[in-house]
DNA sequence: ATTATATATTCGAATTTATCGAACATAAAC
DNA sequence: GTTTATGTTCGATAAATTCGAATATATAAT
């Protein structure tokens, strides 16, 4: 096998056509680039340079050897430039995993934000509840995660940025409705509809009310939008978190929110990686980036 | 200066996403593997792989690394083959991949002036489809290959060698049967049968034909033999390319042939290969000589 | 929980490789 | 014939690579 050490002396006799300068442009004695030259030739089994100790000659192979050999270079020299790359933060693909329950509520809020300060970063979304996404994360098939806390995180780190609390979202028309404040208490009285099984939210929702599973759960549904079109055809009511609020209340004056008054904050918003992973700096910055864009619309 | 070793070691990671399995395919200790890649990214400045002692993956600059550094390797390889340059032409090994609708036709024609004019060649054949033989052109897999144009070379070079003509084949007994030229107007007409999905053939007889796939093509077949037999059983009729219709025809006196009267060539045939390559010189030989035989049978 | 297994890494010793300077060989210039 | 410039050879020394044993740790099995 050739090296590079190798390459880079034939290019540098190449360029003087001169052992003796080409040693010193190398910073090597004069015996130590003959013989690294002299070896390569041998391992290549043809000759680069024909030379006696007046004239310094390219040979015909020689010459195809030394174009490519030139180029190979240049991309090493590349190679060796990417730690650049590195240097500006989320300029490269970032694999981002989030949840049904908090995608649709952040990230009209983030992206903007996220196009203006890295444009360069290429982010790819990908939806889906948080079991499969720490699967994805653990397995390095995504590079993060968005998930909202409590949850079981198998070892993988969480970097918050958000915490909120939920609210009580129920029809104009039903008792307690024009609270502005409820507690778990009043709310077993009503019925209470949560998500399908899977998403953390239900769980969530339910130890912030410090309920279990077993009271009186029958109706579920498959997203936060369907739930709410729920309350308001007075099939019970709902808990979601502030986020989604807006959003799921516009154009709906039919129903009413009340803020769950129990010790909370009810749920936490994270980040979450490998101990592994390299890109920590990224990571870190967007956290920045998701709480200041955040604080601003909420706070 | 990072070596040719360590880009070998890290390619070889990269292929088994093992340290352990890189180290027995390299016949080195894991340990010599191990620090040549550590010190190879302390030299670059980067992570090339995100590793614990369970799991090995590539980092984003570690997929750009490795993407170019495999083709400094495959450059170096040329350049330790330069040598055979030197010495006969075409008197080496040299791997060639044909398509399944060339290759029974053309090689007949043309390996008994191989062996006889090029008798120290080693000759190493491959058969498989256009989209396959790029690939393993690209790759370095194999040195070139003979396919049909037009088709996409993603950057490899054509040297073309050929053209020829489409002839519509069909039962003696069916419509059309006994014109000596036909027009794709009047094929439509008739039951056309292509091959599957994957052979280029079919799109560049249904191009010659300026037919879309969503034509009435519902029966396919693996290879041109096979849609010949179901021809002669009157299942409907096809296009073949003039090199195979002596062989297609031999011993069957129930099928018939038309010059397909559509502005043409209908098909190109070119041996493909690198830009980089070397043996450009070889390439050029066996150019000239497949020209030079089919010109004899052919013209 | 505990143990077993697999695997990447660290470390020090042994080996291999690279480098240098001095001596040598050779060809052109004076 | 002598001098000068230059590429190469050679042996001693310096530097690097490599290995195996020991270590650390994550996952799987019990």
């Amino acid at each position: 096998m050739i090296t590079l050490k190798q390459i880079n002396y034939a290019l540098s006799v190449s360029r003087n056509l001169h052992f003796k300068k080409a040693a010193d442009e190398c910073s090597v004695s004069p015996s130590t680039l003959s013989n690294a030259v002299t070896e390569m030739e041998n391992q290549l089994g043809y000759e680069i340079f024909e030379r006696d100790n007046k004239r310094v000659l390219k040979t015909e192979l020689g010459k195809i050897f030394l174009e490519s050999a030139q180029s190979i270079k240049l991309q090493i020299d590349d190679l060796e430039k990417l730690a650049h790359l590195k240097k500006e933060p989320l300029s490269h693909s970032l694999s981002l995993g989030i949840i049904p329950t908090i995608g649709p509520y952040l990230l009209p809020v983030v992206l903007p934000a996220i196009k203006k300060e890295y444009p360069l970063l290429n982010l790819t979304i990908i939806e889906g509840q948080s079991e499969v996404l720490v699967d994805k994360v653990k397995r390095g098939e995504i590079d993060t995660a968005i998930l909202a806390l409590p949850f079981e995180l198998e070892g993988l780190l969480p970097f918050k940025f958000w915490e909120e609390d939920f609210f009580w979202i129920s029809h104009k028309e039903s008792k307690h409705a024009l609270k502005k404040e409820i507690s778990a208490k009043e709310l077993e009285e009503s019925e209470l509809m949560l998500l399908e099984e899977g998403h953390c939210l239900k769980d969530q929702a339910l130890e912030a009310c410090k309920l279990s599973s077993n009271s009186n759960l029958n109706i579920t549904a498959s997203s936060l939008t369907t739930l709410i079109q729920l309350v308001a055809g007075k099939m019970g009511s709902t808990l979601v978190p502030e986020m989604a609020l807006e959003q799921l209340l516009a154009n709906n004056k039919l129903l009413s929110k009340a803020h769950l008054k129990e010790t909370g904050p009810h749920r936490e918003i994270a980040l979450i990686i490998r101990s592994t992973y390299n890109g920590l700096r990224d990571i870190e910055l967007l956290k920045e980036l998701f709480s200041k864009e955040l604080k601003k619309k909420f706070k």
